[in-house]
DNA sequence: TCTGGGGTCCTAGGACCC
DNA sequence: TCTGGGGTCCTAGGACCC
């Protein structure tokens, strides 16, 4: 059996922790830029607001009626997120961390020695005294039955935040009620084909023969009808994990023409992703850079453009990340176009140890770039200054907005709740 | 005026090999 | 008219997720 715990909108209600008075309050979080709707509490969510909405379309409205709203504070939800982790592995070691705020809690070494109608209560109990987050618990056989479940957990509150699947036969009964498109792992393109064969629910999908589906679809599709069926086939990719690949990539806080401005954005940005890179304990030999126009606005000429460069020796040295990243801008850059957007992307990543020297050039000396950089991480990290390369930038003519960004309240003791 | 950011896995098809 | 048969590796792009 597998559990499926998740936050319930969990920005916005790591927001209310340290704000009680916005308790039965509509709260919603924005994303970056203030661009879009990406969290709302319960409140805001029967005020009709949707999720990825564009938040200028709503503002007034939303505002008029009482809302609350906040920019995003990626600082704080990280550090309620690791909180919320220590009490699920203390619960159950086999956990399995999936997104900032969920986790698979896998309870199969129980055997039957557990109630899990407890379990369920205790996990969920235990985070809203400990953490101050509400969570939703769904335990299925499978981790696809354990979301579905999770998802009636949220959505009826008959259940009281925990529904378990266990017995067939409810199982069957349960599936015909849930659409296709509800499906985890099955999205817009899927279960539109799915539709037109006539595959309305889950409990048809789940009757299909699994091969028929694996030979006409994918291997995906069928672990899901497996999964549908009771057998557990998908295991999912654990945050713990090493990445595979770094991006960073941000919207700016209006157009831009200049390639001297889009130099300092794309410099920022490799310096980001550069530094996350090192946190990894990683090195690269890939870099990709792409910078693009607002596909939403239909008055100018769009560009997308991109390319990429492999780099001789694996590296996180920002120096060179920053360097190369730039040459990419110099051949991708069009002059006349209003950019929106830039970003970069590692990839091809070698593990510290026993990554390939070059035979040939032995002008570049690693371990004096990896001190040198480890001392720019250790000032940086421990805010004793900031140290940053020259052609970062200064300006902030392309930074974002984030206007209504609440206190980081756990991470810095300058922004630590009071009391009065 | 104003529409996010960061990931993963799979597959088809090209390049190349014997 | 008629032009082998397997393989591997890599990459771009699709689909999906939160």
């Amino acid at each position: 059996m597998y559990a499926l715990i998740d936050c319930n909108s969990f920005y916005a209600s790591c927001e209310r922790i340290f704000r009680p008075d916005l308790k039965n309050h509509p709260v919603v979080v924005l994303s970056n830029n203030d661009g879009c709707v990406i969290a709302r509490s319960s409140e805001a969510k029967k005020m009709g607001l949707i999720m990825g909405q564009p938040w200028y379309q709503v503002k007034k409205n939303y505002l008029d009626n009482g809302g609350i709203v906040f920019s995003s504070n990626y600082e704080l939800y990280a550090d309620i997120s690791n909180r919320v982790m220590n009490v699920l592995t203390e619960l159950c070691p086999e956990i399995d961390i999936y997104s900032i705020d969920e986790a698979f809690l896998n309870l199969s070494s129980y055997k039957n020695n557990i109630n899990l109608v407890q379990f369920a209560f205790d996990c969920k109990n235990r985070i809203k005294d400990w953490v101050g987050i509400p969570v939703s618990i769904g335990i299925a056989p499978t981790r696809t039955l354990a979301k579905l479940a999770n998802r009636v957990a949220k959505e009826d509150s008959r259940f009281d935040g925990a529904v378990i699947l266990k017995d067939k036969k409810i199982i069957q009964h349960f599936l015909k009620s849930v659409e296709i498109k509800n499906i985890w792992g099955i999205g817009k393109r899927m279960s539109a084909k799915l539709n037109d064969l006539g595959i309305q629910n889950a409990l048809q999908l789940s009757e299909v023969n699994p091969r028929t589906i694996g030979s006409n679809f994918s291997v995906v599709l069928e672990r899901t009808v497996r999964e549908l069926r009771g057998q557990a086939c998908i295991e999912t990719n654990n945050l713990l994990e090493p990445k595979k690949q770094i991006m960073v990539s941000r919207s700016f806080g209006r157009s831009i023409k200049s390639k001297e401005i889009l130099r300092e954005a794309v410099s920022f940005h490799a310096g980001r992703a550069a530094e996350k890179l090192r946190f990894e304990g990683q090195k690269c030999r890939t870099i990709t850079v792409f910078i693009r126009s607002n596909p939403f606005n239909k008055q100018i000429r769009q560009i997308y453009s991109s390319d990429f460069m492999e780099i001789i020796h694996a590296t996180s040295d920002s120096r060179i990340i920053i360097k190369t990243a730039n040459k990419i801008l110099e051949k991708i850059y069009r002059e006349g176009f209003e950019y929106s957007k830039a970003g970069i992307l590692l990839s091809n990543f070698t593990e510290k140890l026993g990554y390939q020297m070059n035979l040939f050039d032995k002008s570049f000396d690693s371990k004096k770039s990896d001190d040198l950089m480890r001392t720019v991480d250790y000032i940086n990290i421990r805010d004793i200054s900031n140290i940053f390369f020259g052609n970062q930038g200064y300006r902030n003519t392309w930074k974002m907005k984030r206007q209504i960004k609440s206190k980081r309240y756990t991470t810095r003791i300058e922004e630590i709740p009071v009391t009065r």
